[in-house]
DNA sequence: GAGCACTGC
């Protein structure tokens, strides 16, 4: 029996230059202070010792597998790298045309597409199409826009919802091509950010041409195409088109591309902007159009050498917009202080006590009583008492209220931050009953993980003596319109993930909105008829709102885009995104650099290592492209592939909002005692295809909280996933897949290919008196996520958890975890690093570290030699049959995990 | 003692 002596990282408290590094940003929502985690480290962690057993018949078994191996095996390290083949098809277009398609070919083809147009052009429907075309303001814009094309490489489109640049101006530059006879030459892109917009606009175009989708009009998003090789005008999601640009570097065989919604400043855009704007010079023939909303139209044209702009007006119905100030008037609601006893000087002591944003600070600096003269005590009152930090619930009720009882038909739609508020609300308004006869009104919530989400009342209309009152968060703001909302109540927050690089830590805050989105929220009130809009939040506070939402290039980590900036071999990384329209921080560049090396991805030239060639072939953050490949070369690729289709789309468990309850305990059940939420997702989704097999799915969702859509989606991307490891050589699809799940159903080894992909995301579990707490080396202490089956659990069989989300709301939260032994990240984890005083092995940098008698060690160290060479060498040599070559140094690792067994 | 913005390859 041996002990391991566990040891805690010291390091010297970091002095706190949260303040200075706040000062350097320039927007409002960073200035608010950010606390350095990274003091005090040693303090939170105390001191622990821990003790693991390896008995003697573990060692000697472990012992004469290496040694069985070591007679087996000879290592082969002159095989170069093999570079990964990225085969992937993009049928149809011009790309593809072989020799035989002579001129001759192509003007007749041109011809056809002519007369084609020219025909259905005629017919009784299309003319019907056309006026109602020739209505939409990019109508008038049709000569203009062409000439503009015609004699700009690069232009600039600035339209408001409504304006018909989406439908229209892909269709302008179609129709022109094909009636000038260039039809067979030309091929035009239109990229959009979501799938649903790419095959909804496709549709619409198509119909409006009367042909069907997939035609001269198709989409590809992933996973699902609709085009053919007649396909002129494809519509996409910017991913697909940054795939593409994988293959075909100068675009070749595009003559036209189209970048929708680019005022979104979606990562994927602002990535394709930097390129395009690099591609220009080398592809003269090559038309840019970037779409955007009014707003920031002039950044664009700026970034691209002052490109013309024209302006297409919007057409919505006008909406009237209420400030909380006039919302009071007309409602005569109280806001009562969170400091009632002390009236009067309550918002000076709420200054004193509670930390508030910059823009509530700036209403709270304004004399109500000269400000707000001409309105009534009871208004000036509430605005003395209003929060800026807190939404007030029954304003909102009284707002729903007076709308019922005061305005006209149509729909209500309030925007809130979360499901909390949302679950708040529908208890209140049910709980009182204001409405007096419940069957006059119709509560929906509206939530991105709520199961109501794709239910047909949320988009119908009501039975003409109801009223629909649907309470969303931001995903009614673009991805899901209501076209029967007349009134909106916008409550001018929203959720919004940030990256604090000096904490190394992902964000996600209620903050306030930008001038943006409160206008997109208010245009959601005018789709079918005039409306009105209710702005919880004084006037004060909207003119002091930034312009516009900070890209999220500012806000999110940055290792999955550094990995495509390699893999499209754009040169340095650091210098690339300098190019950016707004650059990074090149600390939040530096932690993501540095993270790829810390896995494998790049070397320390900042090179792709034959690793990180491969994880560019997958469509995934390189930690999980990683794991995905430890699945495969440990024969857990079953697993393996479901939890990365899962932890790459989105989470299959749905929260309901009655039966959250019962939520948790199906999703417990299916966790079992694997304390593992990434097992709880892999048991599932095999439970999912079991029922799929026999036909009862649809029941088997509902009774267990799962979204049909979220796992189907998965089925699918695990199919891509396999896929695509075939063509880099990892999966022999011929062989069968049986052959890869060798340890499909042992979860010591799940568990451990789990490690392997998402480390250096691990935290120590420790125990306090009754309760576990749990640290980590960037932020110290850190809380399960409640929707964690690991949540609420006490104590804990092994001493880590691995995880691959950690986000700061109310707390520092894990939201996923695998809880794992000492040995899966001993051998699968970040390099052992001997320690200096020579006697144990650390690891993280020198925050874990471990201590044991020398034999141990040196057996670990060997095999963890062993597995490293056998993975080195597959991912060198593809090709190379584990299952045959690795088969004891494989056990060995099997029976070292198997000996620290929670399941046997 | 308690909680889950939204996209995309």
């Amino acid at each position: 029996m041996v002990k391991i002596l566990l040891q805690i990282w010291h390091r010297d408290k970091a002095s706190t230059y949260s303040h200075a590094y706040n000062k350097g940003k320039t927007l409002v929502f960073s200035k608010v202070p950010l606390p350095d985690y990274r003091a005090d480290l040693d303090e939170r962690h105390g001191s622990t010792q821990k003790e693991i057993k390896m008995s003697t018949e573990t060692e000697r078994r472990v012992e004469n597998l290496l040694t069985r191996s070591k007679e087996a095996l000879t290592i082969n390290d002159s095989a170069g790298p093999s570079a990964p083949s990225g085969k992937q098809s993009f049928p149809g277009t011009s790309t593809t045309e072989s020799d035989s398609t002579s001129k001759v070919d192509k003007q007749r083809f041109s011809a056809q597409l002519r007369d084609l147009q020219n025909s259905k052009k005629a017919s009784p429907s299309a003319r019907a199409m056309q006026s109602f075309r020739e209505k939409l303001p990019a109508y008038r814009v049709k000569d203009d826009f062409l000439k503009a094309v015609a004699a700009n490489q690069v232009l600039v489109i600035s339209g408001e919802t409504g304006c018909g640049k989406t439908t229209q101006l892909p269709q302008f530059i179609l129709e022109e091509e094909i009636e000038n006879l260039r039809g067979a030459d030309c091929s035009i892109i239109c990229t959009q950010p979501r799938r649903i917009s790419a095959i909804s606009v496709a549709a619409r175009i198509a119909s409006e041409r009367g042909e069907n989708l997939g035609e001269t009009v198709g989409y590809q998003i992933r996973l699902e195409a609709k085009r053919s090789a007649q396909t002129r005008l494809l519509f996409c999601t910017t991913g697909v088109l940054l795939r593409r640009l994988v293959q075909e570097p100068d675009l070749s065989g595009v003559s036209h591309l189209l970048v929708d919604e680019i005022h979104e400043r979606g990562m994927n855009e602002d990535f394709l902007i930097i390129i395009l704007r690099d591609l220009l010079p080398q592809r003269p023939d090559l038309r840019l159009i970037l779409m955007s909303a009014t707003i920031n139209a002039d950044l664009f044209s700026k970034y691209f050498g002052n490109a013309p702009i024209i302006h297409i007006p919007g057409f919505t119905f006008p909406v009237a917009e209420l400030f909380l100030e006039d919302v009071l008037e007309k409602t005569r609601y109280k806001i009562n202080s969170e400091f009632d006893d002390y009236r009067g000087s309550s918002r000076r002591r709420r200054q004193q006590s509670t930390k508030s944003d910059p823009l509530t600070e700036i209403f709270e600096d304004v004399d109500i009583d000269s400000q707000y003269k001409s309105y009534s005590t009871s208004t000036r009152q509430s605005l003395e008492a209003w929060s800026g930090t807190q939404l007030d619930l029954g304003l909102v009720e009284s707002t729903i209220e007076h709308i019922c009882r005061h305005e006209g038909d149509g729909a209500i739609l309030v925007f809130l931050t979360g499901w909390d508020e949302i679950s708040k609300l529908l208890d209140k308004i049910k709980e009182n009953n204001f409405l007096g006869n419940s069957s006059k009104f119709l509560v929906l919530p509206l939530h991105g993980s709520m199961p109501t989400v794709n239910q047909r009342e949320i988009f119908d209309r009501p039975p003409s003596n109801m009223r629909k009152i649907v309470l969303a968060t931001n995903i009614a703001e673009s991805s899901i319109t209501i076209d029967d909302v007349v009134y909106v109540i916008d409550c001018g927050k929203a959720k919004e993930t940030s990256y604090d690089a000096l904490n190394k830590l992902a964000c996600l805050l209620p903050s306030w909105i930008s001038k943006a989105s409160a206008h997109q929220r208010r245009g959601r009130a005018g789709r079918v008829q005039p409306g009105v809009c209710y702005r919880l939040y004084p006037k004060v506070i909207h003119d002091a709102m930034p312009q516009y939402q900070l890209p999220e290039i500012l806000r999110t980590p940055l290792q999955e885009l550094c990995l495509n900036i390699k893999s499209l071999q754009l040169g340095a990384v650091a210098s690339f995104l300098a190019k950016a329209l707004q650059p990074p921080d090149p600390l939040a560049v530096k932690n993501a650099i540095e993270l790829l090396k810390t896995i494998g991805v790049l070397d320390d030239m900042e090179e792709l290592t034959p690793l990180g060639r491969h994880l560019c072939t997958l469509p995934l953050d390189p930690n999980i492209g990683k794991m995905l490949l430890m699945g495969c070369i440990f024969q857990c690729l079953g697993p393996a592939l479901t939890i990365a289709a899962a932890l790459a789309h989105r989470d299959p468990f749905v929260l309901p909002i009655n039966r959250k309850e019962e939520a948790d305990a199906a999703k417990r059940s299916f966790a079992d005692d694997s304390y593992s939420d990434h097992i709880a997702l892999l048991k599932a989704f095999e439970a999912w295809k079991d029922a799929k097999r026999s036909g009862r799915d649809r029941a088997f969702c509902w009774q267990n909280f799962l979204s049909p859509i979220t796992l189907q989606m998965m089925d699918d991307m695990r199919n891509q996933f396999i896929d695509l490891l075939s063509d880099i050589g990892f999966v022999n699809k011929a062989r069968g897949l049986k052959d890869y799940n060798h340890y499909g159903n042992d979860l010591e080894m799940v568990c451990a290919v789990l490690c392997a992909g998402l480390y250096p995301n691990v935290i120590q579990c420790k125990r306090r008196g009754k309760r576990t707490a749990f640290y980590s080396k960037e932020v110290g202490k850190v809380d399960i996520h409640p929707s964690s089956v690991n949540a609420g659990v006490h104590e804990f069989p092994l001493p880590y958890m691995v995880y691959s989300e950690k986000v700061k709301t109310a707390s520092i939260y894990i939201r996923d975890s695998t809880n794992i032994s000492d040995y899966a990240l001993l051998l699968f984890g970040g390099a052992l690093i001997p320690s200096k005083t020579g006697d144990g092995i650390e690891m993280l940098g020198g925050y874990l570290h471990f201590s044991a008698p020398k034999s141990v060690i040196q057996l670990i160290q060997r095999l963890r030699g062993e597995l490293d060479k056998l993975l080195q060498r597959k991912i060198v040599e593809p090709g190379l049959d584990i299952p045959a070559e690795g088969k004891d140094v494989v056990a060995a690792a099997v029976e070292l995990l198997h000996s620290q067994n929670i399941y046997h």
